[in-house]
DNA sequence: GGTATATGTAAACGCTGTTGACCTGTCAAA
DNA sequence: TTTGACAGGTCAACAGCGTTTACATATACC
């Protein structure tokens, strides 16, 4: 089976399923980059490709099912998890903190921008339990791991949600270095164990 | 200017500005409590209204706006900032908790449940530093008292995002009142003054 | 060569929020 | 009483969305 898109050296885009699927999510990755997720239709994704609006549904089922496919390629959360035990929540907070500064990936940036779609909601919805709780709660082992894990993932998450709602200018306006120390704590806290005041 | 609303007793509804508004309104709310923000659209809510769809947008200038008027109603955050400074954070943590178990009023748990909306996030944007971040801040007191204030919407508002997107199982499967402890003590930290490290 | 099967295309579907042009009933002034 | 103004309401359309269906075409195999 001699697909056609290597013997081409034409102008003519390459025909064929890889190099068709290929470009498609090429050009979303770019647009929802640099527009977010919601500000770009699946015509715009087409267009830019060089390719009919009906092939994004041939190939990815939905503009859903973009996303879900850029998000899997590229792991939604960055490997954080791995590492040292001890410095664990100092990572999470480094990077939650970070998060609040615009760092991370352009592509991080632009789907925090758009996280209140409905799509994204979804797609994070079918990830994070997989990865990030999941792999969090085994992390840390222990019968109350899932509860530790939870509580960790809706610190980081409100911080998201704080600084997408109002700018999160009065955490900007804190010392950095003390804002990522009370964070840590935070965290610290969501895995300490309190069973000294039921015993 | 006798106005027609109150002059007919029939079948008919009622005409005029302020009994449309009015109808527009409960429909909205009512059908925003049934369904959520997403899964209601503006001809659903006219036609439950028994009104023209123009109307929506004349009285209300967008279906946004009609969530607007709703949440500037009913108050978007209830009354627990007042109160003893004391239990303050027993009080946050406690409405916290009771959300993840599906408490609330029928409309928060609905508007809770569609929060992805772009439109619901906007009118939680306009609303969330003026219900809850200043008060709260003001409530506290202090120079860090908008960070205090931003951290304890981070916890807040993660708690609720966790809901959403794995909902809140491990947190549900934990004892309740423990996990209330320790939500309040997450918050009590939040407040904390952390000089000690730092001098 | 003939034929089955992938691949790509064009056009529509049903839906959304929103808007502009048009009626219509009521009220005030002439 | 006739006229005009105007608020209130209706209708049909607009442009956009994600998605689907029917069709054309190019490729690969027998």
């Amino acid at each position: 089976m001699v697909r056609p898109e290597e013997t081409g050296g034409g102008s003519a885009p390459a025909r064929g399923r890889e190099a068709t699927r290929a470009r498609i999510l090429e050009s979303a990755r770019e647009l929802f980059t640099n527009e977010g997720y919601g500000a770009v239709s699946s015509r715009m994704i087409a267009a830019h490709a060089g390719v009919n609006v009906a092939l994004i549904n041939r190939y990815f089922g939905a503009k859903r099912g973009l996303l879900s496919e850029i998000l899997r390629e590229d792991g939604v959360f960055p490997g954080l998890i791995e590492g040292d035990p001890d410095t664990l929540t100092r990572r999470l907070a480094e990077h939650a903190v970070g998060r609040l500064y615009g760092e991370g990936t352009a592509l991080q940036r632009a789907l925090d921008h758009s996280s209140g779609d409905p799509d994204l909601q979804a797609v994070y919805e079918g990830r994070l339990k997989s990865a990030m709780l999941d792999p969090l709660s085994a992390y840390l082992g222990g019968d109350d791991a899932p509860v530790h894990a939870s509580l960790v993932a809706a610190v980081l998450l409100g911080l998201t949600r704080v600084r997408l709602i109002e700018g999160a200018t009065a955490l900007r306006a804190y010392d950095r270095a003390r804002l990522t120390g009370r964070v840590q704590a935070l965290l610290d806290l969501c895995l300490a164990d309190l069973e000294a005041d039921d015993g």
